[in-house]
DNA sequence: TCGATTGTCTAGCGGTGCTAGGATCGGGTC
DNA sequence: GACCCGATCCTAGCACCGCTAGACAATCGA
């Protein structure tokens, strides 16, 4: 039993090392440059090695996002709950997000801009991701206001953070102005 | 000189040709089938000519891109100024801009998603976005608020409906609710 | 020690964006 | 009308992509 307990250990440590890997790859040169071959030379492996972990690079992709959120949600809660009042905790949850985003670009797109093959809103929604939008949740609805429900209320001001997010890393939005327009945001979206 | 200007035209026209016949090729399977040699033999002629006219792939969502910024300054107005008081404008505005997303994805993908090159909230814009982007700011400014500037508050609602067109779109959030969501935004966002 | 199983690699398939270089066509000139 | 020359277009091919079949080696159980 021994020699198959070691065995699935290290194959349980390549698999970590292969998401670490395409991670720490897709941040430096981004995801276009995570290609198998790549990928299986970092890793000192053969190509054919990632396909016995992953069915493609799709699951890879997906398996940075799982990560990803289990670190954005730890990041959301630990931000709010330093925070005081209503009005802090959503304002330093909405700058959290944004600077989450802008530090871990590939993360970020692995979660919401690529296709990583996960479920979302739905009740097969790999756990991770239910985590981090309860964590959004959990700060958003003590804003959301009388008769709006907080699911819904999260939504919205999920979708505005994500708009912000991703029009200014690709520089459709000039990224001096964010901190005024989070103002904006929390101000109007937000019932204090 | 008569036989240049025909061949200028025929230049012309193919040009026209190669940016509809991506544009239709994205919209019934999606940008990934927009290969330059499924391109290429749909307009009959080989691929170094889609190089005679376009730098790359890249250029051709480019071409896409502003076509359809042009259509969608068009609807846009066409959804406001055929609408009644400040709070209906910004409610057609904000579901026209999501109904044009949802039934043109391929040309929002080329506007907002994919990268075509284009400068965005830069000087050498050009012209397509820079009215595209006017069109939102002349219903928004007047539900900006005093002391907001427009052309901030724009950029947030922007963001917010570029927010919701995409994670709706990819099933990240469930499409039957958008338009409560869109309740929700206009009624906080604007100042009615 | 031997056979079977497991693990890994080499090699290759059909696809991608893009381009070098040769063929062909058509207009302008004698 | 014949010729040249430049513009135009295509064939063929580059290096790369995701992915996989099948050969090979290492390891395990009998």
């Amino acid at each position: 039993m021994s020699v198959q307990e070691r065995k699935q250990r290290e194959r349980a440590e390549r698999e970590r090392l292969i998401v670490a890997t395409a991670r720490e790859l897709a941040e430096q040169q981004g995801w276009d440059a995570v290609t198998t071959r790549r990928l299986a030379e970092r890793i000192e492996y053969s190509q054919p090695v990632l396909y016995s972990h992953f069915r493609g690079k799709r699951e890879i992709i997906g398996a940075v996002a799982l990560e990803g959120a289990a670190e954005m949600a730890v990041a959301l809660r630990a931000a709010t709950s330093a925070a005081d009042g209503p009005r802090g905790r959503v304002t330093a949850l909405a700058h959290t997000y944004l600077d989450f985003a802008a530090r871990n670009p590939a993360v970020y797109d692995a979660l919401f801009r690529l296709d990583g093959g996960l479920a979302f809103a739905d009740e097969d929604t790999p756990e991770p991701l239910k985590d981090a939008f309860a964590a959004l949740l959990e700060s958003l609805a003590e804003v959301a206001g009388d008769g709006v429900h907080p699911g819904l209320f999260t939504e919205v001001f999920w979708a505005a953070l994500h708009g912000l997010a991703t029009l200014t890393r690709e520089r459709r939005l000039p990224p001096e102005e964010t901190g005024r327009r989070v103002e904006l945001l929390v101000d109007r979206l937000a019932v204090l």
